[in-house]
DNA sequence: TTTGCTTTTGACATTTTTGTCAAATACTAT
DNA sequence: ATAGTATTTGACAAAAATGTCAAAAGCAAA
């Protein structure tokens, strides 16, 4: 008899990590099996001995990438903090899980349109869109914040997420290597704290 | 002597637009030619009379999304006018571009992720980026804006952008259908003006 | 209608990518 | 060391997709 050796789940790591990689930068379609396996540094053969197919190696890697993600939007029920709090405290744990792992952004865009019904189960089973979406209503609600909610709560994802999801092209945009980019993500943490408590804050002043 | 028949080029608009189509929704690496030929309602074959191969119709196919990109992207030498007017501009000929096509942006994220090059001629041939970034730079040097250009650059392209990209992801978020979308990106370009009138201008009156 | 061209079509070839299998190798417990 | 299992490997098969070609069909002018 013998336990599936700690070898297994190792060399079975190795390889997510590497399809990982070939995923989301060329997609499902465009990642091909020999480069995922030369990424890995194994045969492209030992590929379908550990995952039979293309298919199952994908579904392998991204049922690990839900679990990520659920790790990266953290969700703490607080119902009584202000709009701000809120919003500065998922932009904070949010921004020190993505810039590990810009690239899973762009992925998860895509999935939404090419699976919506998966990525349905993801948000459905984590209240959090439906949370800050309220928190928004409530301050609207309460007087504290002017205008409508949906679009409040668009710019918001919109100045968090796609900075990450939009790697390569700002990248381009501004003429930046690697390096500048996380640089630039690394002090826009702050930028966007300043942004909540400047425009999501200011908005009743008006 | 026989003139190129209006026919041909009529039978080449059919094909890229069918082309299009297919590219935009599954990508280059994940478009069929057969998928191409029978939403053209042609035969395989003649995609290859017409277009050689693959990458020559979807170059010629993407050059045109080239062409329809810098219309989309409306470029006006007037240095002079003030930030607040260059955005506003901007985004009013952006937004009646990218509401018709809204596929387009979610595409070109990725292509500039899978094939930075031929994305970076389209960056480079047109100025467009580099003049809104340096209108915010010019702004900062004036007193007018505080903060980072690059940032605030990040962020116009953010709310601007972003949510024609992440079409699919916001519809699942908001919990709403096709139509909810394009209503709330129907009233949306009224709201970044605001946004705009009110972000990238009481920055300094802080 | 014949000539000379363009366009379409289907059969076939080639290439690329994926998948299978059995033999070789490595590993582990007895 | 050996039996028994796990893993790797390379040769091969199959499938999927692209690309080529020549013959057929269409069309327009003489």
């Amino acid at each position: 008899m013998i336990i599936p050796t700690a070898n297994r789940k190792e060399t079975e790591a190795i390889i997510k990590q590497a399809a990982r990689k070939v995923f989301l930068q060329k997609g499902l379609a465009g990642a091909r099996l020999q480069e995922i396996a030369d990424e890995a540094g194994i045969g492209r053969t030992s590929l379908h001995y550990y995952y039979r197919n293309k298919e199952k190696l994908f579904n392998a890697v991204f049922s690990d990438n839900f679990l990520e993600i659920k790790r990266r939007i953290p969700y703490q029920q607080e119902e009584d903090l202000p709009l701000e709090d809120i919003l500065i405290q998922f932009t904070k744990e949010y921004f020190s899980n993505a810039i590990k792992n810009p690239e899973l952004d762009l992925f998860l865009l895509n999935e939404f349109c090419a699976r919506p019904e998966s990525m349905l189960n993801l948000i459905k089973g984590h209240e959090v869109t439906q949370f800050i979406l309220q928190a928004f209503e409530k301050s609207i609600q309460k007087g504290k914040l002017k205008g409508n909610a949906q679009q409040h709560f668009i710019t918001f994802i919109s100045v968090t997420f796609f900075p990450f999801a939009a790697k390569n092209m700002i990248q381009q945009m501004l003429q930046c290597s690697e390096e500048d980019y996380l640089q630039y993500m690394q002090s826009r943490e702050d930028y966007i704290v300043g942004f909540i408590e400047q425009y999501f804050n200011t908005q009743i002043k008006k």
